[in-house]
DNA sequence: CTCACGTGCTAAATCGTTTTAGCGCATTTC
DNA sequence: GAAATGCGCTAAAACGATTTAGCACGTGAG
């Protein structure tokens, strides 16, 4: 091949460029781009001369430089993806969804963790998106409360702002599903833990709860709804926090009057912290405490004793948010402010069971 | 203001370039990029012209354009990091220890997983990566067998090649550790969970578990050894993949003639799935059977049992990963070949107790 | 013969920055 | 009085693509 010997001349391993495709040819670099991106305008091109391209692009193994093409089409192909945490199972699962849509798009992303951190820091992850030029974003369970300069999809989020889309769960069936099926095991008074104060999830599945345990008569009292994250104000956010948060608040709750049959948690990580400080205070789940937890995590099917919970389809939600956010780059979709709605379903396995009745529980302590 | 006329002049909502800048200053867009760069030619510069620019550019919020800036400077101050599967708790932890360097050090990362496909699929994730232009690489837990083009790291590799840097762990010690807590506790004959062929640690793992084995007396007969992964083929990736095996395998040990008193995980999420199987058969852990686990990933601490483990430090390893491709990128660091080797250290807990006779055993089952 | 149109391309601008070479002028040096 | 130096800045090229306007030439119609 002498077309070697034409390459080596201008640099050894550098990729080659449209101008050495062009040196080659022995055309201009504006024909070469037109007919390797199949433009309308190539149409008057001869199939003939196209074909010399497609060999020369083939063999010297042209690839269009990304960061030019990006400067010039003010596009990069890349979405930022706000997280809580990434090593959050739960987190990680939605980018997992995410992540699959994304790339088969022939997306990337940006991925980062703004750690609970203060409003002002999470101005920070945004802006360093912004910066890095993402064509939109996806923010993971963190609430924005000023429209977005781009294309925004959050998941779990509840605000209704202009140029904003929600991913979300519809929560009154969730709060139904899993208060059905304590009150059926005789359950009627109960623990639960609320979310984070940032997270932007807690509002609205609190207020699901608290309504559809009116409306089915049972009692969830302030003194047994605990904050998680809420007394401490901390600023440094543990790896393992959900898990730890779970622990300690079980311990508070053991504390407190032990006058309740059962737990609703506000995620399967807090459940399983909480099922181990249970444990560790001899009692047993579900015979002295039945609980339930939220969004069904790997690790639910799996622990002992396996995790009764409403799932939430986590994969799915992110492949959603995806689309959407891809949706309102490409496309005219108008979207402003706008829902999507996913089903819950409840999964009923081991850490629920009929209800002790309270004397007995006194006891057990 | 008078500025802000100026500004609207050209463009609304559009973020300044360097050119509108120097419109508005009566100055050429170089100057402003030397001063704003603090570049030494900027010295020349009298105080008050750089005081004006600075000025300017505070008010008019300037940001300098990224895509420009990287094609200028042929960087993009981002890495590519590929893992199996980012919901694999186990590669989440890594992953958000390589972050925590990266953003501090003012790189972004784009993550890809590979979810454990074909060794040709792994050359198209890498050219992804190498297409988006990143700066260098950081493989978990997989393998390359030619040398990379760009600085690359990769954690719990084993091959030494050329260009390439390794962290890893000491597993002979971490075999030693955990074998000679099990010899103390009685155990003589244990089963073995090698990891999936893909995985770069596999090898070197059962290497030493194998050679740790032999020195302490303990046997592990091939029988009782089963590789995850191993025997299916199957190119479909399943999220919950880890725990999944784990029971499966589990289950297949036990259907084998039940002639050994503990377990040796690849690592816990196999553990956990192995435990979840046992206790389905009605055996407990530890007293049946002891399971030591490998990493120490979260929720370790949490299960039930909890889980003793050899602990890797995956956090740092992450942090140590993104150290070393940024030092490969930015100094003239050899570090051709080189490993970094972290300390295993095992953590003992619920889930392995002292061996019972293997008569009564037998019963069990 | 002239005009229109089609064919097969290319020149040049553009995206937003960085950086080198050097210009024009004033002052100092010998 | 010529040469050197310093000052304060700028022009222009470069990074690697995309895209619009249009050129030069040939053919066919009227």
């Amino acid at each position: 091949m002498s077309t070697r010997k034409k390459r080596s001349k201008k640099s050894r391993s550098e990729r080659p460029t449209l101008k050495d495709l062009a040196e080659h040819l022995d055309l201009s670099t504006a024909t070469i781009s037109l007919v390797l991106n199949h433009s309308p305008v190539a149409a008057a091109i001869p199939e003939e001369t196209q074909q010399r391209v497609f060999a020369a692009a083939r063999e010297f193994g042209y690839r269009p430089n990304y960061i030019a093409v990006s400067l010039r089409s003010r596009r990069t192909n890349s979405i930022g993806v706000l997280v809580p945490e990434v090593s959050d199972p739960w987190a990680a699962e939605i980018v997992s969804g995410i992540e699959s849509h994304l790339l088969a798009s022939d997306y990337t992303y940006l991925l980062t963790s703004h750690r609970r951190s203060t409003p002002k820091l999470l101005r920070d992850d945004l802006e360093l998106l912004t910066r890095r030029a993402v064509d939109g974003m996806i923010l993971v369970a963190t609430e924005l409360h000023e429209p977005p300069l781009l294309p925004t999809v959050v998941i779990s989020g509840h605000k209704r702002v202009k140029g904003l889309s929600n991913v979300v769960i519809d929560h009154d069936l969730a709060a139904r599903l899993a208060l059905a099926h304590l009150k059926e095991l005789g359950h009627r008074r109960i623990a639960l833990f609320r979310g984070q104060p940032g997270s932007s999830d807690t509002e609205d599945r609190s207020r699901a709860i608290l309504a559809a345990a009116a409306s089915l008569k049972i009692e969830i009292p302030p003194k047994l709804t605990l904050q998680l994250s809420g007394e401490e104000g901390d600023e440094v956010f543990a790896p393992n926090a959900a898990y730890q948060e779970g622990y300690a608040f079980g311990q508070k709750l053991l504390a407190r009057r032990m006058d309740f049959t059962a737990l609703f948690a506000f995620d399967d990580a807090s459940a399983i912290g909480a099922i181990r400080a249970f444990f560790d205070a001899g009692l047993r789940v579900p015979e002295d405490v039945s609980v339930v937890g939220f969004d069904d995590i790997q690790i639910a099917a799996f622990h002992n004793p396996r995790l009764t919970t409403v799932r939430q389809p986590l994969r799915e939600m992110g492949r959603i948010a995806a689309r959407v956010v891809l949706e309102r780059i490409n496309g005219s979709e108008r979207s402003d402010g706008s829902f999507v709605v996913v089903e819950p379903e409840l999964i009923v396995r081991d850490s629920t069971g009929p209800a002790r009745d309270r004397k007995s529980k006194k006891d057990a302590r």
